[in-house]
Formats: C-alpha cells, sequence, structure tokens
DNA sequence: CTAATAATAAACCAAATGGTTAAGTATCAA
DNA sequence: TTGATACTTAACCATTTGGTTTATTATTAG
C-alpha cells in the first residue's frame, strides 16, 4: 500500500499551484529538455525558472542531471499519484453533481 | 468539453497545498458541518480557520450557507474534476515506472 | 432588554513566494 | 588561455500567506 505522507501532498499539490510550472511539467510531457529550453517560452528571467525547477525537484516531480554544462531535466511523475489518489476520494461527490444534473435534466425531458 | 481555466487550477491545487484545508475538506466529506465544527479538532484560532475555509470556498470547493447564526459548510468537489483531469495526463508516466519496476522484479525472478 | 454564542472583519506580524539584477562556477570552443 | 555558454547562487524587494489578538456583527436564549 501507498501510504502518502503529508508533507509530501503539502509539496506536490503548491507545485502544482503555479501555472509556470504546471507549463513546465507540460512541456516535459513532451520529452527531456534542458533548463534553457524550459525558460524559453516563459517571459521571466532565467534565475527565476531555475527556482521553479528546484520548486518541482523538491517536490520529486522532476530530476536532474548534468551532462556536461547542459542540464536535462526528466518529468518523475510518480508523486502525482498520491496525489491522485488523494483527489479521488472525493469522486462520488462530484459524480453526485453530475447525476443530479441528469436527473434535472431527464425531468425537464418529461416536461416537454 | 469541460475546459479549465489556468487560474482556477491555481486556485485549486493551491488550496489543496495546505493540510490544514485537506483536513477540513477530509472532515466534509463525511458530511456537512459548521464553521466551529470543522474548526475543533485544529489548534489553531476560528478566524484562522475562517481565512481556511475562504480560500476553500474562493476555490470553489467549499460552500457556505448561513442558517440562523450558524454557517454550515458542504464540500464542493466538482473544481477537483479539473485538477484530477490535470493530473491524469501525467499517468502514463508514473505507470512506466511501475511497468520498470516490475521488468525489474521479474528479472530478479528469473536469477533465483 | 441583556447576555451569550457563532462567526467575520480589522489590524498586525513573521515567514514564505515569486520575481529581479549582479556575481560566480563549470564546461566547451577557438 | 581566453571567451562564450549554461546554469546556479546571492542579495534584494514586493506581495502573499498563515497565523495572532482584538473588535464587530448577527442571532438566539433567558
Amino acid at each position: 500500500m501507498v501510504k502518502y505522507q503529508s508533507q509530501d501532498l503539502d509539496a506536490v499539490f503548491s507545485a502544482l499551484g503555479d501555472p509556470t510550472r504546471r507549463a513546465i511539467l507540460a512541456r516535459l510531457a513532451l520529452g527531456e529538455a534542458s533548463v534553457g529550453d524550459l525558460a524559453a517560452p516563459h517571459e521571466m528571467s532565467l534565475p527565476a525558472v531555475s527556482k521553479h525547477l528546484r520548486v518541482l525537484e523538491t517536490a520529486g516531480l522532476l530530476r536532474k542531471e548534468k551532462d556536461g554544462r547542459v542540464v536535462r531535466c526528466r518529468l518523475e511523475a510518480e508523486p502525482l499519484r498520491d496525489a491522485a489518489a488523494w483527489i479521488a476520494e472525493y469522486r462520488r461527490f462530484w459524480e453526485a453533481q453530475l447525476d443530479a444534473l441528469a436527473g434535472y435534466l431527464e425531468g425537464l425531458d418529461e416536461e416537454v
């Protein structure tokens, strides 16, 4: 059983709470990239991006590998599993709401 | 199609990045609760909890309903759907890692 | 009406966050 | 060896966050 540590979820969810970092992860989902590659699309300084990478790394979502003077970054999606598992606990609540909507729409049908 | 706004995900993921707020959501999953009920298990002042509730409310994860002088709070899980959907994009990455692990363990078996 | 209860608002504070620029460290190329 | 390239570190700054205590505002109970 995978028991997640509360502080891990803190780090993962917090890391995901920033659009720049989500964009970086999305880019990494397409494949490995250097720090420079990851920084390019963003209108901010390289150190700023470097900090975001550090946050992702600390959350366990990114792995760096130094290769000469370029640092290659890989997505490490495994921590997302616990995040997804946590969220999944609440699935029935939003599904219930969808069911209610379906019921409502069905009711409308009958009125036609 | 449910197209999620980046800023909504910001709010939802950020809201989930705090253990007190996740605990509150977990409590709400058990059923409606007043602000006082929600505050009780936490070693912090009522205003502090009130602020957390505000954050959850802003993220769309909580709905308040005033009933006399007590405010009843309900879980509103629907925004978690988009969060889960976002994370799901990365599922194959952690599954790949699990596959690799399985392969490795299989290899070990053969060596016995 | 008065007092207690439930919750929010306001004012404040320390620490964390997200950005900047400038300096420093490896590494590769000429 | 001398630059240029690819980053990271350091120092700084403004804003946000997460907490506090002290009012305030509604509402119910006596």
